[in-house]
DNA sequence: CAGAGCGTTCCGATATATAGAACATTTATT
DNA sequence: AATAAATGTTCTATATATCGGAACGCTCTG
C-alpha cells in the first residue's frame, strides 16, 4: 500500500529489504505463506525474493522448510561502525572541550577491565597529566572508565568486583561503594573521579554511544585539583556530558 | 553479466544490496558516477537504486552530493544477534577466561561451513582496533569451528569433506585426518587447532549447547605459539571446556 | 484415505526497471 | 574570467524482468 508522497522507488528492492527486516526481527524460522500474508505480498513473489536473498547469503533455508536471516546483515552492518572512525567523529567536540576548559581531554575505549586512551589533547596549562595515547587505566578509577562501567554495569559488575585494585586513598575498593557510585553516575549522566587513580588528579567522563545505546567509547577531562579552586567539578561534568551527547547524536543522521 | 548457474535472482534486489555493501565498505562518501563504474552499472540505474535506498533509510545523501551508508544496516543486523542473546549469557565466563589466560577470547556461531565471531575480548596488548568481531573463519581450521563441527559431525561431514581448504601446512585437508581429529575432539570435550588457520596461532574451543544438546555457539581462546612455552595447550583446553559447560548449564534454569 | 495446508514451479501479461541522452550544476583548466 | 570537462539529476520510450494466479507435489491431520 504505497501511501507515500516520496519519490518512486524500486519495488523489488523495497520488498526484498522488507522481507529481510521481517526475518531479522523474527526469532524463529518463518514459512513462505506466513511471510506473504504478513507483508501483503503474493506467495510466489515472496518466494522469489527469498530465493534471491538466499543466494546472496542474507537468508538461509532451514531443515523444516522455513526461512530465517543469517548473520550476514549484521556482518555487513558492522563495517559501517568500523568506518565511522571515532577519532574524526569526536575531534570537533574534543577541541571544543579543550578550548572551554583548558585541560587535558581524553578519548577512551574499554579493553577488558581497563580503558585505553585512543586520543588526547594536552592541557595548555603548565601542569599536565601524563597519560599517553595508548596508555591505560583501571576501569573503576577514572572518569572515562567509570562512565563506560556504569553503562555496562550489569554485564561487568561480577568481574570488576574482584578487581578493585587500590591506587590512592580515594579509590573505590568495595562493591557497595561502587554500586552507589555507579547509580549516581547513571543518574547524572557523567562519571566523576575525585583523585581515585592519581593523587589530586580529578577527572570526569561520559559515554559515546550508538543509536541503539551500544557504548563505543568515553570522552573525558582530566585536571589537577588545584586548577579547580571553586571545587565545581560538576560544571565540567556537564560540559563533558553535553559534548559526548553531541558526538552520539552525530551518529543518528 | 550473469555467468552463474544459480537460480534466477531478482536483479534489482541484487544490485541494490550490492550498492549497499559497497557503500558500507567505503569509508568516505561516494559519488554516483564512481559507484556506477565500480559496479558496472549505468549512472541512471545507480542513481535510482540510491534513491530507493535513501528513502528506505539505508543510505544518506551528504552535503557534498555524495552518498554513504547509514547505521541502519547495522541496526537491522543487530537484531539477529540480539535474538540469540548469547552475548549476555556468556559475558561473565568470557571475562573470567580473559582474566585467567590473558589471551584473546572468542564467541562464535556457525554459519554454513564457517564460524562467525559474534563477540571477542582482546588480549592485553597494544590498542589495535576492537573490530574483528563480525569476521569469519573456515569451520575445519579453528578451535571454535572444530568444536561445533565435532558436535554436528554426522550432519556436516559430507558437506565439509569437499571444503577442506588449506591455509597452513598444519591444516587438516583429508577426511581421514578429520575423522580422527573429530573423534578425539568429542572424546576430550574441546577442540584444538595447532596453527591450522594462521601460522603459529593456536586456538582451542568448546561448544555451548542447550539442555537438549542443540549446539548454539562455541567459546574459544586464541594465542600465539610463543605464549605457550610449556606447550600445555590442554590446560587451556580444560579451562575453555569448563567455561563453556558453565554457560550451557546456565540455560537449564 | 481424503483433505487441507504448505512449499515450489510454471507461464503469459503487464507493469517496471532500464539505458541513453538531455539538462543542470559544479569543478577544473587556460 | 571564460571555457571546458565532469558530475549529479531528470526525462522518456522501450524492452525485459517482475508479477500474480493457477497448478503441482509433498507432508501432515483427521
Amino acid at each position: 500500500m504505497p501511501a507515500n508522497t516520496t519519490p518512486k522507488l524500486d519495488s523489488t528492492l523495497s520488498k526484498g529489504l522488507l522481507v529481510l527486516e521481517t526475518l531479522v526481527c523474527a526469532n524463529a524460522g518463518v514459512g513462505v505463506t506466513a511471510l506473504s500474508v504478513e507483508l501483503g505480498l503474493t506467495k510466489s513473489n515472496t518466494y522469489r525474493l527469498l530465493q534471491t536473498l538466499r543466494t546472496l547469503g542474507y537468508v538461509k533455508h532451514n531443515a523444516d522448510k522455513t526461512y530465517s536471516a543469517t548473520l550476514k546483515t549484521w556482518q555487513v552492518g558492522r563495517r559501517s561502525i568500523e568506518n565511522l572512525n571515532l577519532r574524526e567523529a569526536t575531534a570537533a567536540q574534543m577541541n571544543q572541550l579543550a578550548a572551554d576548559t583548558g585541560e587535558t581531554i581524553y578519548l577512551a575505549v574499554r579493553e577488558n577491565l581497563s580503558v585505553v586512551y585512543v586520543n588526547k589533547i594536552d592541557s595548555i596549562k603548565p601542569i599536565r597529566s601524563w597519560n599517553p595515547i595508548g596508555g591505560s587505566a583501571p576501569i573503576h578509577c577514572v572518569g572515562t572508565g567509570k562512565a563506560i562501567l556504569a553503562a555496562n554495569y550489569d554485564e561487568l559488575r561480577d568481574s570488576v568486583r574482584h578487581a578493585l585494585s587500590q591506587h590512592t586513598d580515594k579509590t573505590i575498593t568495595t562493591i557497595d561503594a561502587l554500586d552507589a557510585d555507579m547509580a549516581l553516575t547513571r543518574k547524572r549522566g557523567y562519571a566523576v573521579d575525585t583523585g581515585e587513580y592519581r593523587e589530586r588528579i580529578l577527572s570526569v567522563g561520559a559515554v559515546i554511544s550508538l543509536p541503539d545505546s551500544e557504548v563505543l567509547a568515553a570522552l573525558g577531562v582530566s585536571l589537577p585539583e588545584i586548577n579547580l579552586p571553586d571545587g565545581d567539578i560538576d560544571a565540567i561534568g556537564a560540559m563533558v556530558a553535553k559534548a559526548a551527547a553531541r558526538v552520539s547524536a552525530s551518529f543518528s543522521d
